[in-house]
Formats: C-alpha cells, sequence, structure tokens
DNA sequence: CTAAAGATGAGATTACGG
DNA sequence: CCGTAATCTCATCTTTAG
C-alpha cells in the first residue's frame, strides 16, 4: 500500500529533483481542515429540513433545543466526534458544528465506518420522487415491441435506446416519434434537448451549495434510488452519450444552470460499484448524472467506467489514428496461434495483478495433445477470460506485457518503464484509457487555444495529462496530485521527456491541498481550466474480496477530498469573477 | 530485503428458459 | 412473470522463492 506519508522529494531518471509543494509553509498540519469551509454559507434549509425529517421519523430522538449532544448524535455522528465538534466550534454554532461533522465524516478513515449514519438526503424529496415508474417493465411485450419497430426500419441501437429512456410500456407510435425526433436532433445538431430524468432534482437555493450526505448503505428500507438506478443507470450499451460510430439515439443534456461553463471538470471511477455509491457521487457532484462508458468501443480491451463532467457533449473527436479494437489487431502476433475453440476477440478489463507463470504453464500441459477434451478447452477459456492471457506460441499462453497494457490504455510504449514490472501493472491497472478520456475532453480543444491551466487529483501515471497533450492541447500549468513517489516520477519523465514548457507542479497527498494553496494557485495562473480525476476504486471495484466497502471506504472515501477541492475551485473562481 | 505466487468470493447485471 | 445460471470485476493479504 501506498505510504501517506510526506515525501517531498523524489529523484528522476535524470537525476533532477521533483519539486514537491509543501503545504504545510501555509497551514500547520492541525488546522489544515480547521478553516475548511467554516466561512462558507452552509445549506441550512437542507440540514434543518434534515433535522425536522429525522425527529418526524423518530419521535424519540431529541428536540432541537433540550441536548446538543444527542442531537447530532441522533443523525448519526458518533458521539465522540459530535463532543468534539461542539467544544471545538462553540456550542451555539450548529452550523460550524455540522460542518466539522461532516467533514471529518469526509476526510476521517472511518476505521468504525457504520457509526456515520446521517439520515438520508433523498428522504426529504422522497415522497416528491414516486413519480418513477415501476420495474415491471420486462413484459412479454419487450421483445416485440423491438422486433416491430426494427422491422419499421429502426435501428436496434436507437429502439434499445429509445426503450431504456421512454420505458418497455411506452406505445409503439410514442417510441417511433421519440426515435425519429432523435435522428433529427442528431442530423441538425440541436443542442437542446428534453431533460431527460422524471427525477425531481434538489432544487434549493441556487446560490448555495447543497451538501449531501453518505447513505447508509446497509439499512434495510425501501430505496427510492434503486429505482433511479435501474432506470437511468443503464449499463447495456454502455456508450454514454456516445462512441465513435455509435451514436445514442439522443446526445443532448441539460445541465444545472450554474454547472454551466468553466471552471470544467471530469470526475471518473469504476462504473459497476455497489448500489448507491453513484446516486452518492452524482447527489455531490451537483446531480450531473454519470456517463457510462465502456473503453471497448476505443480500443481492444474491455473498462467499464463511470465519468461525470460537466463538459460539453458535442463535437467530439476521437483521438488519431483510432487504435485497434480486436485482440488480433491489437498483438498481431497472437493471431497464428490462436485455437478457433477460444472465441474472444477483445480482451477483459486490465486490471492490476497478472496471472502466474505456473498457471501458463498448468495451461500448456492441458492443451498440449492437440486434442483437448471440451472440459479442458472450458477451463483454459475461463482462465483466460480471467486472467487475460493470450496466445503467444504453440499450445502456449501468456500474461500481457507491460507495454501490451500501456498500448491498450493509448499511453506511449514504455511509458511505466523504470518501475517494477508489479508496479508497472499495477499503476497501469489504476489508469485512464486515454482514448475514451481523450474523446470527452476533445471538446476542450476549440475553447482553449491558448492552452489551460489543469488541477489534476489523483493523478497517478498522467493519464489526464497524456490524454490533453495527445489532443494538441497546451498545458500551461498542471497541478498534480499524487501519493505515490513512482508515479510521480513516471509522470515527471515523461512531461520533460516530451519537452513540455508549461509548468508542472507536483504535491503528495490530496489531503494537504487546502484553501491557501488553490487560492494562490488560482491567482498565479489566472484560475484552473479543468479539475480532472479519478478518485481511488479500490472499495468500490469487484475485484475486492476484504474491503469493498463502498464510498466510506479507507481509499475510496477520498472522492470526498475531490469534491471538497472542486468545489473550492469553482467558489474562488466565482469569486474573482465578481471582484 | 523485494518480487512473485497463491488463496480469498461477493455483488451486480444479464441472459435465458420455464 | 419468476428463478437460476453465467459472466465479470482500476483487489488484498499471506506465504514462498530468491
Amino acid at each position: 500500500m501506498d505510504s501517506r506519508s510526506s515525501s517531498h522529494t523524489a529523484t528522476s531518471a535524470k537525476g533532477k529533483e521533483i519539486m514537491i509543494m509543501d503545504p504545510n509553509v501555509y497551514n500547520s498540519p492541525d488546522d489544515i481542515y480547521a478553516d475548511w469551509d467554516t466561512d462558507d454559507e452552509l445549506e441550512m434549509e437542507f440540514f434543518e429540513a434534515t433535522l425536522q425529517d429525522k425527529g418526524a421519523s423518530s419521535p424519540g430522538s431529541s428536540s432541537y433545543n433540550s441536548s446538543k449532544v444527542d442531537h447530532f448524535v441522533s443523525m448519526g455522528f458518533p458521539e465522540k466526534r459530535v463532543v468534539q465538534a461542539i467544544k471545538e466550534n462553540g456550542e451555539d454554532n450548529d452550523e460550524a458544528i455540522l460542518n466539522s461533522l461532516l467533514t471529518y465524516s469526509a476526510i476521517e478513515d472511518t476505521s468504525s465506518g457504520d457509526d456515520i449514519c446521517l439520515d438520508d438526503f433523498s428522504d426529504s424529496d422522497g415522497d416528491n420522487c414516486r413519480a418513477v415508474k415501476g420495474t415491471e417493465r420486462y413484459s412479454d411485450n419487450k421483445d416485440k415491441t423491438i422486433s416491430i419497430l426494427v422491422d419499421m426500419g429502426y435501428q436496434i441501437e436507437d429502439v434499445l435506446i429509445a426503450i431504456e429512456r421512454c420505458g418497455y410500456e411506452t406505445p409503439i407510435e410514442e417510441l417511433a416519434d421519440y426515435i425519429c425526433a432523435a435522428e433529427m436532433a442528431k442530423v441538425a445538431d440541436v443542442t437542446e434537448f428534453r431533460p431527460p430524468p422524471q427525477i425531481p432534482r434538489i432544487q434549493i437555493d441556487k446560490k448555495r451549495k447543497a451538501f449531501p450526505k453518505v447513505n447508509e448503505r446497509h439499512r434495510k428500507r425501501p430505496d427510492i434510488r434503486r429505482e433511479r438506478s435501474s432506470e437511468s443507470y443503464s449499463h447495456k450499451l454502455m456508450i454514454g452519450y456516445g462512441v465513435p460510430g455509435c451514436a445514442p439515439a439522443v446526445c443532448h443534456r441539460k445541465l444545472p444552470d450554474h454547472v454551466v461553463g468553466p471552471p470544467y471538470f471530469y470526475y471518473e471511477n469504476v462504473a459497476l460499484t455497489p448500489k448507491g455509491v453513484w446516486d452518492d457521487i452524482s447527489r455531490f457532484l451537483y446531480d450531473i448524472e454519470p456517463e457510462f462508458v465502456d473503453s471497448i468501443y476505443f480500443s481492444a480491451a474491455a473498462r467499464k467506467r463511470g465519468y461525470i463532467h460537466n463538459l460539453p457533449i458535442d463535437g467530439r473527436q476521437p483521438l488519431l489514428p483510432i487504435p485497434p479494437k480486436t485482440i488480433h489487431e491489437a498483438i498481431p502476433d497472437t493471431k497464428k496461434w490462436w485455437p478457433s475453440w477460444d472465441k474472444r476477440t477483445k480482451l477483459n478489463c486490465l486490471l492490476t495483478c497478472i496471472g502466474s507463470a505456473q498457471l501458463t504453464e498448468r495451461i500448456r500441459k492441458r492443451v498440449l495433445s492437440g486434442d483437448p477434451s471440451e472440459a479442458d478447452k472450458q477451463f483454459v477459456v475461463e482462465q483466460c477470460k480471467k486472467w487475460n492471457l493470450v496466445w503467444v506460441g504453440k499450445n502456449r499462453v501468456a500474461v500481457l506485457e507491460p507495454e501490451d497494457m500501456e498500448m491498450l490504455l493509448g499511453f506511449p510504449r514504455f511509458h511505466t518503464r523504470g518501475l517494477s514490472r508489479t508496479d508497472r501493472y499495477k499503476t497501469l491497472g489504476n489508469s485512464f484509457q486515454i482514448d475514451t478520456v481523450a474523446y470527452h475532453l476533445s471538446v476542450l480543444k476549440p475553447l482553449y487555444p491558448n492552452g489551460m491551466n489543469v488541477l489534476s487529483l489523483f493523478s497517478g501515471i498522467g493519464g489526464a495529462e497524456v490524454a490533453l497533450y495527445k489532443l494538441g492541447i497546451t498545458l500551461n500549468n498542471v497541478v498534480s496530485v499524487e501519493i505515490s513517489p513512482s508515479s510521480r516520477k513516471v509522470l515527471q519523465d515523461w512531461w520533460e521527456e516530451n519537452g513540455l514548457q508549461g509548468k508542472l507542479i507536483h504535491v503528495d497527498n490530496v489531503e494537504k491541498v487546502d484553501k491557501g494553496m488553490l487560492d494562490r494557485w488560482i491567482d498565479e495562473f489566472n484560475g484552473f481550466d479543468l479539475v480532472i480525476g479519478g478518485s481511488p476504486c479500490n472499495n468500490l471495484a469487484g475485484g475486492n474480496r476484504r474491503t469493498r466497502d463502498g464510498l466510506e471506504g479507507e481509499h475510496s472515501s477520498l472522492f470526498f477530498q475531490y469534491y471538497r477541492i472542486l468545489n473550492h475551485v469553482r467558489d474562488s473562481m466565482k469569486e474573482r469573477a465578481l471582484s
């Protein structure tokens, strides 16, 4: 595991020291968060509504004025922290107390994670949300509807999308109209489109920001968000607002007004999280719906990811040249050894761990006869899928080389050279798929002909930087926050080797990035144009047997740092614009 | 000491066939 | 409608080899 201890310099391959910002020159460690948000406006309407809601649902809980401690404990905060927060902020300052508690809950490693249990934000509006239709939609009519529409001459993709968006119960005529309208919109390149969700957005004072809570996921009760999940987060196609060669019937969206325009932000994480996680993430990130995309449309390897961003979605351009999209095209040497009974044309998701040499040897023995049994074939194919093995010789499979992964992810060959083999797999497995991300970011190219200032959180080996660079966007100033020294070195080396002229600032720990640092950068660079990053997925990813704890997990809770930092950049730049 | 190997399923979504 | 099977997943931890 990466150490969170601060290392202030690292040595690059060229022996040059990487300068790392030291936050302690601005703040003492103890008050890194102490001043956080305490001067910000709070969403008191929301909090009070939450309180009332809680009080109504649990009559036994303390009333507002009786016991301050009980009051906050009843909201689910641990008593220990409540006492501390009251001590720090004074008994009368509810706002500051809540803020402290919320900040703590976001930034602390919650070894006793379950004790943070606020009431559900969506409860207060839940009753108004029942407009969503039920899920009893998988009727026999489904296939019939699809086949009728296909017979009418519509593309199957468009039909599926129309059905997904409108519901299976929707009359055929309506669906047909929908598809036609979508086609027209595509042709006319209209930018306005109907607001997709039937779910009412949480509309409080637009000027202020909502601070929704992390949901307590083990609670057993009807959950409106589940319906919303199955309603709007369909993963069937996973093309988001479109991929090259496969546009959805509808490719427009309506963003909340206050998130339109700069600073742009782009957030990424695994698509297949525990239930409710993306709803939480979405709620924090201004109720923007995630765009789920599988990199299978950009690469020969799958990579199902969700992206939340406020980028325009019109005029996207793929990175050129178009990468190979099948295994044989991507790794041509494998073609001559590929047995006919291995039907794979695409690789599964590139992970952080690889299969062992022993496994490939066991597989070799299974197929050595030249005429393996059906059981042998089944075993071999199963293992090949599990570990992304490819045929590299007669009866011989092997794991992907790090260079293969670099290529499949869109990085330059040998991008991670210099790391140990294990670390190369690990850092690559944790990275963006460049072509996918670049496709989304491509809309920035005409907007920033003079280059961009980028705040890159959880940079890793620099996926965001590489994507922007390959788009031909000049990187004027980049602040890169990354915990792993070896990953920082990879980015620094890449930066130097490609002769980038901009300023690259490294920060080692996202938790140390405070208001002072951000404001200094914003002053110096005249603001950030893009805040980009994918927070740790360790506690969300399906491969994690031990600590798949959701957003409150030890590492994945760093999402709240992304939110915290983005929110301040937005506030600070808004303030600047007004003065 | 580092690096590799091996053991460790659940959770969510589809697909499919009554 | 339903249950069941199939599929896949930005992983963690301990042991072993060197």
